[in-house]
DNA sequence: GTCTATACGGCGATAGAC
DNA sequence: GTCTATCGCCGTATAGAC
């Protein structure tokens, strides 16, 4: 693997100013916004340090990514370790959680069309779905009144639903979207009810 | 409301095929492809003349995204009309259609960020959703043994889940796919038995 | 290792000639 | 209706100053 070129240090401070720049402007004016001459107007630096940072815009995209991925999958991992007997509540609140949610979808939207970018989010996703179907199996759904469904199909909806709300939401379609979260909840009460330990 | 400036007519054969083009270099290279100068290569003609049907950029996506709409409504209501006794069948299958899914998909991710895009998926998804409303309404889920969803929940997930899954799918993400589709398949088969009339 | 200056070709968009 | 010329912004590459 040759060097592909002078590339900036990891731990530089600038480097990480950059990365917060990114998605400043992501969440602000969407992915296209994204450019060397923009990013460094916001951090105040010349664009071309922007590119001895991260020699190609993939390279810059490909880091904010990154830094978000690994966020989240400690994230998740901290909110089940802390509460073993609610996968089910936990994986619908971490879907739920809008914390970053702008800028997962901007990264969803790039990587339709950027290659790096979508290999980036493979990667993550995959391991994120491993963490999440670990966390269901150990606590298999036979509760009385609960229709049957797979680990894996439920895992689909528990994750699923809240990202295909806000797709929704953000073209203004609200159709059936509180009837379909609270169903979610009332299935999610009779397997895990409130008052209820390991 | 002041013309724009000079624009081509709307039934030439020159604007119907830039059109076309479009369309196919959006599902082939994506709607970043989608420039000027490409359009006029594959439609053998000069840029110039692309600009002169289409003024900006914004007017030739516009407008193939409005043909391609305008074919769905149509597409919908003949399969609503020609079953009457079976709308979640027909909204299931309509939303499972991948005639059109690719650049339905590349709509919507360019709708992300460009609000002429967004203004007319909006207008078009209400339409549609005002429809399939209606088509459910016609016939309310009572059956036996099927769990009770609002019609709103309802099309939420008939038309929300084959999306949701080509999105995975895109992603090379597989997880619960195959269980979800059948249980949507038995949920319907239930409610709406294959042998039945009206 | 950090950072700057400059140049190149491609893009959307505009104005206007034929 | 059709096509050309031109403008400013983009990603990228390179040469070199500190």
């Amino acid at each position: 693997m040759a060097a592909p070129r002078r590339v900036g240090a990891e731990k530089s401070e600038t480097r990480v100013r950059l990365l917060d720049c990114v998605e400043e402007l992501m969440v602000e004016a969407g992915y296209a916004a994204v450019t060397y001459r923009a990013v460094a107007a916001r951090a105040g630096v010349t664009p071309g340090l922007v590119q001895y940072y991260f020699p190609a815009l993939d390279d810059l995209l490909v880091a904010t990514i990154r830094r978000r991925s690994e966020q989240g999958l400690t994230h998740l991992a901290r909110m089940l370790k802390a509460r073993p007997s609610q996968p089910l509540r936990v994986l619908w609140e971490f879907s739920n959680d809008e914390t970053s949610a702008a800028l997962t979808m901007e990264f969803s939207a790039l990587g339709n069309h950027r290659k790096s970018v979508r290999a980036e989010i493979v990667s993550y996703t995959n391991q994120l779905r491993a963490v999440q179907l670990e966390a269901l199996a150990a606590c298999p759904p036979d509760a009385a009144d609960a229709p049957e469904i797979s680990p894996a199909a439920l895992l689909f909806l528990l994750s699923g639903i809240p990202k295909l709300v806000r797709m929704e939401e953000d073209f203004e379609v609200h159709t059936g979207h509180a009837a379909i979260l609270e169903l979610v909840e009332r299935y999610i009460e009779s397997v895990e009810p409130s008052a209820t330990g390991t």
